[in-house]
RNA sequence: GCGGGAGUAGCUCAGUGGUAGAGCGUCUGCUUCCCAAGCAGAAGGCCGCGGGUUCGAUCCCCGUUUCCCGCUCCA
């Protein structure tokens, strides 16, 4: 395997030198974990955003939006199962300050055991009676079990009590599942059909880390697309299949991509089958995109547990069923990180005066990069500047632009290469007279002379894909 | 959450028990200036935060927070 490139301590010094992304609160002295996503950031989340919409739901005819609000009755998250399964009972290691699951050290040590659905007090019980031992060190010295729920919770009203207790969503799929009724009478879809939806979630992870690729709070960007339990294989496979070529499609090196099926033991107690497409970052393999068969698990749980009636009439024959539901998710923070780390290379250049030192460029596919066009003054002259400005207006109607007059031409090239910015512009001493400007490319370092006049065409054809 | 390391300008770091410096970066001016040129200048730090010791703490001690590495965990 070809190791990455990319050293994260640069990608993350990069980030937040151009404003891709700053440690978040940080003049309190920031919040662990915690990420601002900053101008280009932003625009490069946009991109992937719009591009994805564009494609799966705009591009589509059986697929709808829906934005969804963060809280939700907290019977949602019960009915998922999420209240009762998105938390694990933990005991740490007196002796060594190792922790470990506490299911996984009994089901590993005593064999026959049920441990599920067990409280942690009766887990600690097991584990103190069956002299369960440390793996780490050999010790029977543990911690108690506790439980560290994924949910974050929060309450509505001024009085603290059970019935006003609701969690911030954990994922935004329940709020599909939650509406499908709703969509399903509002749109006249037939199957197969999906409903989409980007947006936020938040999870209470014991260990986030690695900058932006796990935080407590992130962007989700999924449908669920609702079929017949017949079609689900083929459907899994061509989801499987296009969401690469999307990939690809916004310029994600395929050799740094790879498709991994979970094993059985993986899988999700509601899912028959779920593979991964995984990213190599510069610490290690990792998962960007999950497609998971959720069977008609979720429509069965909310059906039964509200008693609302969740089910598809299929108009020629009159059967009516719960629909199986395919989930094809991106984790859209985590994608924005891909797309940098994909984007950085760093380059062996000279100067003028002859020194070797190192240019950064970061490659996005044009489609992603945060500024299409800068339009550059040669010079600080009024008559440049005006000219310069008067394009950059022109231009930016079109493809969002940056303008920068500081500094030398060199380093004005040298910070666009840095944010990633396909094209510069650069209004010289001969604009005036020859109406022309100087186009500079990114990649190739080329420079062309274009007519001012040309200027709109010529991009209009750079940017047809 | 545990163990280890670290926190001084935007960045990389130097420094001293008597409240601070360098390089780079940023900004301004000059320069017909096309791949980080040059010259002149400026802005920017209660030395992470809170306590303690001390006549006096950026420096010593304690706590806390943030970051990095490892472990644990991850729908």
């Amino acid at each position: 395997m070809n190791e990455s490139s990319v050293n994260m301590e640069s990608l993350v010094a990069l980030a937040k030198k151009r404003g891709f992304v700053y440690p978040g609160s940080a003049i309190y002295g920031g919040l662990a974990n915690a990420w601002d996503f900053g101008p280009l950031g932003t625009e490069l989340k946009n991109n992937l955003r719009d591009w994805w919409w564009a494609r799966y739901v705009h591009g589509r005819t059986d697929m709808v939006g829906l934005d969804a609000a963060i809280l939700m009755n907290s019977k949602v998250w019960e009915a998922s199962g999420h209240v009762a399964n998105f938390n694990d009972a933990m005991v740490d290691c007196k002796t060594c300050k190792a922790r470990h699951r506490a299911d996984h050290l009994i089901e590993d040590q005593v064999p026959g055991v049920k441990v599920e659905g067990l409280a942690p007090t009766e887990l600690s019980k097991i584990i103190v009676e069956q002299k369960v031992k440390c793996p780490s060190c050999g010790s029977l010295d543990f911690t108690p079990a506790r439980t560290f729920n994924l949910l974050f919770q929060t309450s509505i009203g001024k009085t603290e009590g059970e019935k006003n207790t609701v969690y911030l969503r954990g994922e935004i799929a329940q709020a599909m599942f939650v509406n499908f009724s709703h969509v399903l009478e509002t749109t006249r879809r037939r199957l197969p059909f999906g409903i989409a939806s980007v947006g936020k979630a938040f999870r209470n992870e014991i260990t986030p880390g690695n900058f932006i690729f796990r935080t407590l709070e992130f962007d989700l960007m999924e449908f669920e697309y609702f079929i017949r339990e017949s079609e689900w294989s083929e459907t899994f496979d061509r989801w499987l299949t296009d969401m690469e070529k999307w990939l690809q499609e916004m310029g994600f090196d395929g050799e740094h991509l790879r498709v991994r099926e979970h094993t059985k033991d993986e899988l999700s107690f509601y899912s028959k089958r779920t593979a991964d497409i995984e990213y190599h970052t510069p610490f290690g393999w990792k998962e960007l995109f999950g497609l998971a068969y959720r069977t008609d698990f979720d429509l069965t749980s909310h059906s039964k547990a509200s008693g609302e009636e969740m089910c598809y009439t299929d108009p020629e024959t009159g059967e009516k069923f719960i629909p199986h539901v395919i989930e094809p998710t991106f984790g859209l923070s985590r994608l924005t990180l891909m797309a940098m780390l994909n984007a950085y290379h760093e380059e062996e250049t000279e100067t003028a005066k002859g020194e070797k030192e190192t240019r950064v460029v970061m490659r996005f596919h044009p489609r992603l990069a945060p500024y299409k066009i800068a339009v550059l003054p040669l010079s600080k002259k009024e008559a440049l500047m005006g000219k310069a400005h008067e394009l950059q207006s022109q231009l930016t109607k079109r493809w969002y632009t940056d303008y920068d007059e500081t500094q030398s031409i060199g380093k004005r090239y040298r910070r666009q290469d840095e944010v990633g910015t396909p094209y510069c512009v650069t209004v010289d001493f001969d604009t005036q007279a020859d109406q022309a400007v100087t186009v500079r490319d990114r990649d190739t370092m080329k420079q062309e002379r274009i007519a001012i006049t040309d200027l709109e065409a010529y991009f209009a054809q750079k940017f047809t894909w």
